[in-house]
DNA sequence: CGTTCCGTTGAGATCTATCAACCGTGGTGG
DNA sequence: CCACCACGGTTGATAGATCTCAACGGAACG
């Protein structure tokens, strides 16, 4: 994102990201712990399922998806993160990574190794709200695809799925009508719970009802009212994902 | 459960409840803000979706159902809830329950007030772990859930919903091949992403094929292997709940 | 320039939802 | 005591949405 070592006080995310409710000597104690590494590049996995459980990550650039493995070997993805968000949290209740994480493009992280940040998060009770906080998210946008999954069908999911990454990238600053979306069409239809084909086919129809606008991986939303309605939202509440994890 | 006031020191539910990690003396201070209500009946509501969060709730005794109503009225139950498991939770990351707990049946509860709570989490690092510990727990649940939704037919949920009571059961030292679902088959056929006409099909050709047995709401296993083998899960692995919201 | 991956489109198969009827139980009231 | 009704659960027939299989086009890449 920048030269040499970024910090959280100068870091543009930082009004999106942990540090979130931190003032700023406590924002440099966590600035303290964070480690940057090198990018990882697409395809590359960040962690993986049944490692040790050793570090939370905060995406900086790039974008990464997350995913279960069913015992058939079937791979669930369970979510998308996008720059700002957090990676990771999902496992914090034992040893291990209950998921994997991998690099959807080029994505630099920050790391912020657990033992460190648990015996920070004692010491700053802000911290600890904002950690707890970030879950209860987690757990918010998962009920949320439990409701899409179970009761929405194909036109309301991809409806929810746009609506959910232009409300996110809206967040950052960015257009939340003219977007790329760095995941394949499969990994959407995985998240979503469907087929490719019927992933390909919604898009078309979208766009042939001029609802959207697509050239692979980029959109352009025309008509987000027609979109929020389908998804069964009003246009200010939340659809799916609140960006963080 | 017992007459005048229960203690979590004397609950036979201490080592599955919020109390499992703590000492003698944290304990007894968790003890000391816990309000034990009035049982509530048979569909009324614990708390409800919008309401201001106030409180975090243990199951006694009997059982809750928890669901989020989206915007056309659907419900979508997110969790069942038997005694000693966590209600609440879920709704952690701002003011308001995003969700709704109904009683299935006569239920009592224990309900700890969230401030109260907050402030001994600030005191009590052991509290603070187990809190996050449940939420990790609950996301895993949801993102099994997910997994659930999104690849498994009908006799796979239903063979992965029957194991999950079951081992839940189990845990709190019940019988896990004979035991009384407290739910409807409306609620199963909701909470498992199916039609009613679905749920109750796959029970009598689970019937017709020896690997159960049902009357109503009694179910006994006679077949648990082949119930596993079926769920596409290991007989010691998690199958969906964990016990813990 | 060939290969591979990804996205799209078409035709047919399949699972589950839907609609409808029926049954047993429990409660209510005449 | 019995008729009546409401409700939950079960079963059958049909319809429909999505999946599956298959083929094709284009872009990316070595």
């Amino acid at each position: 994102m920048r030269g040499s070592q970024p910090h959280c006080q100068t870091c543009s995310l930082n009004a999106l990201c942990l540090p979130l409710s931190l003032n700023d000597a406590d924002m440099e104690r966590l600035d303290d712990i964070i480690r940057r590494g090198r990018p990882i590049q697409k395809g590359q996995l960040l962690f993986q399922q049944g490692e040790q459980f050793q570090s939370v990550f905060a995406v900086r650039t790039g974008a990464l998806k997350t995913y279960t493995l069913a015992s058939n070997g079937e791979e669930q993805i369970t979510g998308f993160h996008l720059a700002s968000e957090l990676v990771g949290l999902a496992g914090y209740d034992n040893g291990n990574y209950p998921l994997t994480a991998k690099a959807l493009e080029t994505t630099t992280v920050c790391e912020i190794p657990l033992t460190q940040l648990e015996s920070l998060a004692d010491e700053l009770p802000d911290l600890r709200k904002q950690l707890m906080r970030t879950m209860g998210t987690e757990i918010r946008h998962d009920q949320n695809m439990m409701l899409l999954l179970s009761k929405k069908n194909a036109e309301e999911r991809v409806a929810s799925f746009l609506l959910d990454i232009s409300q996110r990238y809206s967040r950052r600053g960015f257009s939340a009508t003219h977007f790329r979306l760095p995941m394949s069409r499969v990994d959407i239809s995985n998240y979503l719970g469907l087929a490719v084909e019927t992933i390909s086919r919604v898009f078309t129809r979208f766009q042939k009802n001029g609802l959207i606008e697509t050239q692979g991986k980029e959109v352009i939303l025309h008509d987000s009212d027609t979109l929020y309605e389908l998804a069964g939202l009003n246009s200010d509440s939340e659809c799916g994902h609140d960006g963080d994890e």
